[in-house]
DNA sequence: TTGTATGCGTTATCAT
DNA sequence: ATGATAACGCATACAA
C-alpha cells in the first residue's frame, strides 16, 4: 500500500481511503482517485486480508461446521450457504467433524483462535454449555442447525424429527394397515437419536399397539451400518411389515442387504428413510422418506446469520423447516 | 497477551517466547514457564491467529477447491485432506467452484488477498496460466488433482485417465464381444472431456471399428444430464450394445430413465461408468466403473503440498494414481 | 535467561 | 480533501 501511494504521489491512508470509499463517507477528490486507482493497477497490488482483520476485527469470513461432508445431506446446505456468502461479499470455510466429538471440540478452538465474523454449525455432542462457551469467547453470531440448542444469542433451525417421526409411523400404521413395526434408530448421544425415536414410539403408543411386540434397533447413520442390521434382521424368526430408519443412508443399506437375500421391498418389508437425500431416487424401490429441505435449512441458516451480523443484539429465533412426506415405492 | 505478561510479571516478549518454545531454541527458566502457564490458564488467553499471521506470515492453514462438492467422489477427497492436515495441525478451508468459472477465479482472487499456507484444487476451466499467476502472486505451495497442468513450481496428481477409459473399452470390445458402442461423455472445455474422449476413440480405432458407427453423446456430468441422454438413447432406432460414460453419476442417470422404460441393463443395454462413487453399488444392477480412489488422491495431494511446504523449491512431481476396473452387474 | 524496541499491513483519529 | 501518527496482537533482532 505503501508503494501504491508513492506511486501516485499520495499518503498511505489516502490510498487506504479509495479503498474503502464505499463503506465511508470520507470525500476524495476524482483526481486523487484516479491516480490511486491507477497506481494500484500498475503495481498489482491486493489488499492483506490479515492485516485488515487485524486492524478491524473483521474477516469477512464465515465458518460452517457440517456434521459428516459424505452424507448428501451436508453438501447441499454447505452448498447453499456458500452461494448467498458470496453474494454477501463473504467467503467460506467449510469443516467437517464426521460426528467425532473430539472435532466438534477441535473446531470450537479453532473459532476462538481463528476469529471468523460468523459461524454456522450442526452440533452433535457439542452441549448448549459447550455452545455458551463458544460465544462467551468469541462474540461471533452464531446459528445452528440442531433443535436441541436453546440460547438467547444463538439461532436454531430445525427440523421437526419428532414430529415428522410420529406422522410417518402414523401414515404407515393407519393408511397402509402396518402394525407389526420395527424402528431402527441410533444412539441417544446424538440428539435426533433420541427425538425421532420418541416420534416414533409415540405413533405406537397413540395407536395402541403394545410396545413389547415393536422391534427396536440402533446403528449408526452409516451405510455399513445399515446392512448389518439388514443381517440382523434376515436371522429374525419373522420380519417387522414395516420398518422406520432414522436416516436415509441406513435405510439404503437395511435395503440392500434384504434385497441380497431375497427379500421384496414393499412387499415383504415396507421400509421408510428420513432426510431424502438423492440416492433415495437411485435405489430401486425409490424409498419413500420424509424430506427435509437442505438447499432451505442452508438458505435460512446463513440469512439468520447475516441478519445478527448486520444486528447482533437480535432476539434468537427458532425456525422449523417443515418436514414433507415423500411417498414413493418402498411403502 | 499482555495482560498475560503483567499478571505473571514478565514482559510481554517473554510470554511469545513461552508459546512458541517448541519451534525455537530460545531458552527459558522453568520458574518463568510456569508463571506464564498460569497466567494465561488463569485468564483463558488464546493467541489471535490473524495477528500472527501478520508478523511470521504463515497461517496454519491451507485451502481446497473442489468442483463439485454434491458429487460424492470430492467430499472423500477433501475428508482424507481434512484428516491428514489436522494431524499436522494445520486447519482446512474447504470451498467449492460447481464447475464454474467464475467461482474457480473468485477462489484465486481470494488467495491472493488472504494468504494461506498451501492451496489444494481442482482446475477444471482454470489454465496453466491462471495456476502460474496465483502461483506469482502468492507464492504459496500448490498442488492440483488434474493431469493437464504442466508448472516448474506445481505438483499434480491425476488418475491416468484416457488409459483408464481406454483399456475398459478395450474390455467391452474383446472380453465381453460389444462392437456397436456408445460415449457419453462432456464437453471438451473440461479437461478431462477430451481426455477421456480420447481413450474411448482410441480403443475403438484400434480394434478396428468403424467410428461412424458409434454413437457419441455429450452431457454435463449430473444425474439429470444423464437422465437426458437417457431420453435421447430411447428414441433412437437402436440402442448400442455397451455404452462407455464419463462419470458414475451420468450414468446413473442414465440407467435410471432407460429402465424406466423398461430396458435391461446389461441383457439390452451394457453401461461403464467412472470414479467408483458409493451410489454405484446402490443402483440395481451394480455399476461396472473405474475406480478412481479419492482417499488416495486426498492423501497424496496433502502430502505432497506438505513436502512442498516444508521445501519451496522441492522440483515440481507428477504421481499417477491408478485406475481399477470394478467389474459389477452392469456389464 | 530476559527485557526493549521495532515492524508486519491495515484502518482510524486527529490535525490541517 | 489530505497528511501525520497511532494502534490492532504478535514475533523477533538486539541489548543486557
Amino acid at each position: 500500500m505503501r508503494d501504491v501511494a508513492t506511486l501516485a504521489g499520495v499518503s498511505q491512508p489516502t490510498v487506504s481511503r479509495v479503498l474503502n470509499q464505499k463503506y465511508t463517507t470520507i470525500p476524495i477528490s476524482d483526481e486523487t482517485r484516479m491516480k490511486v486507482i491507477a497506481a494500484i493497477d500498475a503495481l498489482g497490488y491486493r489488499p492483506n486480508m490479515h492485516a485488515r482483520s487485524l486492524r478491524t476485527q473483521q474477516t469477512q469470513l464465515i465458518a460452517v461446521l457440517v456434521a459428516d461432508i459424505t452424507n448428501s445431506f451436508y453438501p447441499q446446505i454447505a452448498r447453499s450457504i456458500q452461494q448467498i456468502a458470496r453474494h454477501h461479499g463473504y467467503d467460506v470455510m467449510i469443516s467437517n467433524s464426521d460426528h467425532v466429538h473430539e472435532y466438534e471440540q477441535h473446531f470450537c478452538e479453532t473459532m476462538i483462535r481463528r476469529t471468523v465474523d460468523g459461524i454456522i454449525l450442526v452440533p452433535f455432542h457439542l452441549t448448549e454449555f459447550d455452545l455458551h462457551e463458544l460465544y462467551r469467547e468469541t462474540k461471533t453470531p452464531i446459528a445452528v442447525l440442531g433443535q436441541q440448542i436453546n440460547h438467547p444469542q444463538i439461532d436454531v433451525v430445525y427440523g421437526d424429527d419428532e414430529m415428522g417421526v410420529y406422522e410417518v409411523t402414523d401414515w404407515l400404521i393407519h393408511e397402509k394397515k402396518h402394525c407389526r413395526l420395527g424402528y431402527v434408530g441410533v444412539s441417544d448421544v446424538f440428539p435426533p437419536g433420541e427425538r425421532r425415536r420418541r416420534g416414533f414410539l409415540r405413533a405406537v403408543e397413540h395407536a395402541n399397539i403394545d410396545v413389547q411386540t415393536v422391534c427396536m434397533l440402533e446403528s449408526d447413520f452409516t451405510l455399513e451400518g445399515g446392512k448389518q442390521i439388514g443381517q440382523y434382521l434376515l436371522r429374525l424368526d419373522s420380519l417387522p411389515s414395516a420398518l422406520v430408519v432414522a436416516n436415509d443412508t441406513m435405510a439404503l443399506g437395511i435395503m440392500l442387504a434384504l434385497q441380497d437375500r431375497g427379500i421384496r421391498i414393499p412387499e415383504d418389508i415396507a421400509i421408510v428413510g428420513y432426510d431424502n437425500i438423492p440416492e433415495t431416487t437411485i435405489i430401486r424401490p425409490t424409498l419413500t422418506t420424509l424430506e427435509q429441505n437442505p438447499a432451505e435449512i442452508g438458505t435460512t441458516l446463513v440469512n439468520l446469520l447475516f441478519e445478527r451480523i448486520e444486528n447482533p443484539d437480535l432476539p434468537s429465533r427458532r425456525i422449523k423447516i417443515p418436514n414433507k412426506l415423500i411417498i414413493r415405492n418402498s411403502t
